[in-house]
DNA sequence: GCTTTTAGCTAATCACATTAGCTTCTGTCC
DNA sequence: GGACAGAAGCTAATGTGATTAGCTAAAAGC
């Protein structure tokens, strides 16, 4: 029997593709065995346990989502790379909902890796919003906004929480046009509150 | 051997309070059972499965939450309706984290009690909205924004995604109070962007 | 060609969900 | 007060999916 030619690589990433089909939580060893044309056990050679799986997926999807984002604001600056940064996210957590499942896991305590990578998908976002003359609290106010702004509606929207028939790409625009002027105001809100 | 006295809502009740220890994964009908002093295929009496046992979770859950936010609005108007409302909403998340994982569970199609229930709890949102002045589409992009700006950021902090310094409060706080003068500056929404 | 390494395999174990079928409370009807 | 129907609990058994043990053979280094 020749062999299948697999690697940590090649299994997680296998295991990415498989979760955006059939969901994250029903990601399945056999399932993925089979889908890489090898038996159950053979994938332990390769991944530690279904938990590791899951975690290599969490961090290639942190990197990808990340990434993509970043990318989206390149060359952008002020609202316009907030909106650029804000519709590519959404665009890939719609995209890759096994992934974007994934990449909301925590790290586990004491994962320094897992955290590193999360810190550093979240750097792109502090670019951005520094571009808006924030700094300090304001600029974690700020990204902090639009991350749970990001991340609440893709993720009430992946779960089909949006039942009514306004067109939800509108409404995903107003909540950043909101935020964007909120930060435009500048930084009237470290005072009072 | 006398009998323990269960139903179905005791059963349920068991469970939340067991998912906001152990984690609503976690969850497993050999735990729940050892908690209620019974043995596992016991718990089949009352609930149909772990999934159906998830589901009246999920509902509970549901009713639990959007009745808190809703109770702490009472008696408040405009801003500060929806600021009791938000703050209401995360400390609830905070301090039931497996119910309010449950909570996040969209409806399976055709259940039509699920997504009665989760109906119900947007209700609410929409009549503090409805205090703004805000009508049709603007009303539904409004209630969307919040629910997903109070969801992602009660998600990402559960999650503890969150490692600044910064308070978190105070972020949270800046977040609603950027979303409520957006929502003042009435409807130049619905025309551009 | 020979040895070492190691990917992949089969067989076995374990944890949990779930089902089948038996036993024993408990409330009700006489 | 006792007999009965129905329900609540129980033990034993099945099935699925993760994981481990130990064997075999393909690949890589010599």
């Amino acid at each position: 029997m020749p062999r299948a030619g697999l690697g940590p690589a090649t299994v997680i990433a296998a295991g990415a593709d498989l979760a955006d089909e059939v969901g994250f939580d029903a990601l399945t060893m056999g399932l993925l065995a089979e889908r890489l044309g090898v038996r159950t056990p053979s994938l332990y050679r390769h991944v530690e346990s279904l938990d590791a799986l899951r975690r290599g997926i969490a961090l290639q999807a942190k990197r990808e989502l990340g990434d993509e984002a970043a990318r989206a604001a390149v060359g952008r600056a002020g609202p316009d790379a907030v909106h650029a940064f804000a519709d590519a996210y959404r665009r890939w957590a719609r995209d890759h909902p096994g992934r974007y499942t994934a990449s909301l896991r925590a790290p586990a305590a004491g994962d320094e890796e897992d955290r590193r990578v999360s810190d550093e998908s979240v750097r792109a976002l502090f670019a951005v919003v520094a571009g808006f003359g924030l700094h300090d609290d304001d600029a974690v106010d700020a990204a902090r906004a639009l991350r749970s702004a990001m991340h609440g509606f893709a993720s009430l929207e992946s779960a089909g929480a949006f039942g009514l028939p306004r067109d939800v790409d509108r409404s995903y625009h107003a909540l950043i046009d909101t935020l964007v002027s909120g930060l435009r105001a500048g930084s009237p809100r470290s005072a009072g509150t």
